[in-house]
DNA sequence: CCATAAGCGGGGTGACGCTCCGTATATACG
DNA sequence: CGTATATACGGAGCGTCACCCCGCTTATGG
């Protein structure tokens, strides 16, 4: 590779996570191109589809939450190592708001150049819920495919400008729900109970 | 409304309640107006913009949740009733792929068309989801908008291709987490062969 | 230093949401 | 029934989008 056709992909892949952190996955091509300071045609010679420019973002993002998973299984017991890669996951999804449908697409369509990264990721996750079920922590009914549903849901939920304060809550629920925790123990709440605010 | 207004109003909606279904809440104005035999500029005339088009098109059914909520007040158990209404609700939302993200952008609008309609329906979920809380039915620590943000997120996983057949297993989990039952009781799994309502 | 292949970048295409305004027509009134 | 006019129609036009194509530029190996 010629050294400015490298210059180009850096600045093309530093300007895309800048532009696609603010406008979300549906990001407009061109603001990306020019904020990289190249040409259009360049952008597409490097990256046909807009699938292949996400796809080069989030695979190192992807690769990393995989290996985060390895780490927290080693360090931590099953349920916390759950917990913590969840929200973790979930923080790092919504850094590129909207970029969840895609991935979750990805996992299905082979051909996608997301999959790879999809597939190993959803992997990690799927490892540390085995273990927390096999330690007797986690429910046995859902998969790692049901723990991604509910990762893309809940940043989907913190997409949402209206929800996003929300979110952490509602997603303390959902662990609640996967490692079977006593709901009925007031003691063990995630967050304080405050009172219902609209009616 | 002059005759001719009023049918190409009617065929608009018609039209738009078709194309909707089928391409989702971002689908092409142009498309929704060919599809009713009506030039574009008489659809604007109609519908100044996208969000007063799908304000029309959810309108009737989200008034129609708001009175099954009532209904199924009159009519159930506290539990009962949410856990129908949820799932009627999901399935409704889901019958306009997209929708749901306009829809809770509303609620904190004032200015949106789709606004009062979409408190309504919040505080019809509201009162179902008080009624359980003061019935010991429910857990305490969650709001009309926490019930809310639940619905969006599963419409939302309802709209993914590859999770759609699990949605309804999720929700159960969820329903499971807000209505307090023993999550380790093995024998009440809530994806029993006795369907609710949709389909 | 130059030949040449690799890379660059913008003009072109067709579709989009949306606006504007000249034309056609439904309706009220004589 | 005929006509006047308010009302509604509908598409040309604008700016933007994603994406394709190809003539020009430039880095690089000999």
């Amino acid at each position: 590779m010629r050294a400015d056709a490298r210059k180009n992909y850096d600045q093309l892949l530093a300007a895309a996570r800048e532009i696609v952190a603010r406008d979300g996955a549906g990001a407009s091509m061109r603001d990306i191109a020019r904020q990289a300071g190249v040409g259009f045609g360049t952008m597409y010679r490097h990256f046909p589809t807009r699938e292949a420019l996400l796809e080069a973002l989030l695979r190192t993002g992807f690769d990393a939450m995989a290996a985060r998973a390895d780490d927290l299984e080693a360090s931590s017991a099953p349920d916390e190592a759950l917990v913590t890669w969840l929200r973790e996951t979930i923080a790092a999804a919504h850094a590129y708001r909207g970029v969840t449908a895609s991935m979750i697409a990805a996992i299905e369509d082979p051909r996608s150049a997301l999959h790879g990264s999809c597939v190993a990721m959803r992997s990690a996750g799927a490892r540390l819920l085995a273990q927390a079920q096999a330690a007797g922590l986690a429910r046995n009914d859902i998969d790692g495919t049901d723990l991604f549903a509910f990762v893309g849901a809940l940043a989907w939920l913190a997409d949402q400008p209206a929800l996003a304060p929300r979110t952490d809550r509602l997603a303390g629920i959902i662990v609640e729900a996967i490692l079977m925790r006593d709901l009925r123990n007031p003691g063990v709440m995630p967050s304080e109970p405050s009172s219902p605010v609209d009616g």
